[in-house]
DNA sequence: GGAAAATTAGATTCTCGGAT
DNA sequence: ATCCGAGAATCTAATTTTCC
């Protein structure tokens, strides 16, 4: 099995895979390239008593050096999966967790560690999540995960809806990605795909009992609605989003959520998304203890956003000039 | 091969305080 | 009195894995 420079050559008995590693050297040989026995691995396996054990020292050699063979508890990366000698790993969070903690500490604007979330570490993440093991509560943790570093970035308040980040920009949202909605769906829609291929072999793997779980497991973590249109559908419904159905297929009115407009510094974008997201930092919240809910201005009420905006005799002057 | 244990998804309940 | 919404804790039922 071939995917760019990357390969897999897999051999039934242990006493064969010489032969056809010498055919291999001298295939690419013939073209001007070379293996590399640095950066290959080998995996053997033996049964013993009902079990699968993993050979421990180095059994194959490429270009007379022994190459590094996968015991039990290791593990290499191939084609952004981890594979053990019980095959492919359920993928972990820590590596999400580095990332996000990384891209935080960066010297970034605001928008531009957003940019970066959406662009690349996503992204990054799509390919080795669409993984056998995956399960719904680990998409649902990494979402967390993520959740958690946007409300950091924007400082959002900790009940802000989650279909706030979760939707498209175009329909109000944030347009963060939402690996627990988005990846079964993608999955399902891949494996799917392959099952109507024409390639016998293909056919057959897909056709094998393990891979049907597989498939109606991934089934059933997607669902049936697109993500897009449940996470809109959230938006527009929600208590305290659903006035963001206004901005809904108007292109300028969220264009700025993507770049930030000339002039602005990230402290002005983060107040005006939270101005967009009612996530304006007044202190009379829920978690705020009684007596520091006080209006800072007028110390006459709790200092609520409608206050702020419409009942302070401080910003009464300012709304009653505006003509 | 089948029982026991572990894992999973999903539901339910609770928390916070103000608005209605 | 009820609702808002996230998150945590807890529970149940279903399913998968492990173990003998």
């Amino acid at each position: 099995m071939a995917f760019a420079y990357d390969f897999v050559l897999l051999e039934e008995e242990e006493k064969s895979v010489s032969n056809t590693l010498a055919a291999v050297e001298g295939f690419f040989r013939a073209r001007g390239m070379e293996v590399n026995p640095r950066k290959s691995v080998g995996l053997c396996v033996r049964g013993y008593e009902g079990r699968s054990i993993p050979r421990v020292q180095p059994v194959f050699r490429i270009g007379g050096q022994w190459i590094r063979s996968i015991k039990a508890m290791d593990s290499f990366r191939y084609l952004g999966h981890q594979v053990g000698s019980f095959g492919v790993k359920r993928p972990n969070l820590h590596a999400l967790q580095m990332m996000l903690e990384r891209v935080h500490r960066a010297p970034l604007k605001p928008d531009q560690k957003l940019s970066v979330l959406r662009q690349y570490l996503i992204p990054r993440l799509l390919y080795g999540f669409q993984n056998p093991g995956v399960t719904g509560g680990l998409l649902t943790a990494a979402d967390r995960l993520i959740k958690r570093f946007v409300k950091r970035v924007l400082h959002f308040n900790i009940h802000t809806p989650d279909a706030v980040i979760h939707a498209a920009a175009r329909y109000g949202g944030l347009g963060v990605y939402c690996l627990r909605s988005g990846v079964p769906f993608t999955f399902y829609r891949r494996l799917d795909q392959l099952g109507r291929e024409g390639d016998p072999v293909i056919r057959a793997v897909m056709a094998s009992p393990r891979v049907a779980r597989l498939v109606s497991r991934i089934r059933q973590l997607a669902g049936d609605v697109p993500p897009d249109q449940v996470w809109k559908e959230t938006l527009h419904t929600g208590q305290m989003t659903a006035g963001l159905r206004s901005a809904s297929g108007d292109p300028a009115s969220s264009a700025w959520l993507r770049a930030r407009p000339y002039g602005w510094s990230g402290k002005d974008l983060v107040r005006a998304v939270q101005l967009r997201t009612e996530n304006l930092p007044v202190v009379g919240v829920p978690y705020n203890p009684q007596p520091a809910r006080q209006c800072k201005g007028c110390h006459q009420r709790i200092e609520s956003l409608s206050h702020v905006l419409q009942g302070c005799p401080v910003t009464h002057g300012m709304r009653s000039v505006a003509k």
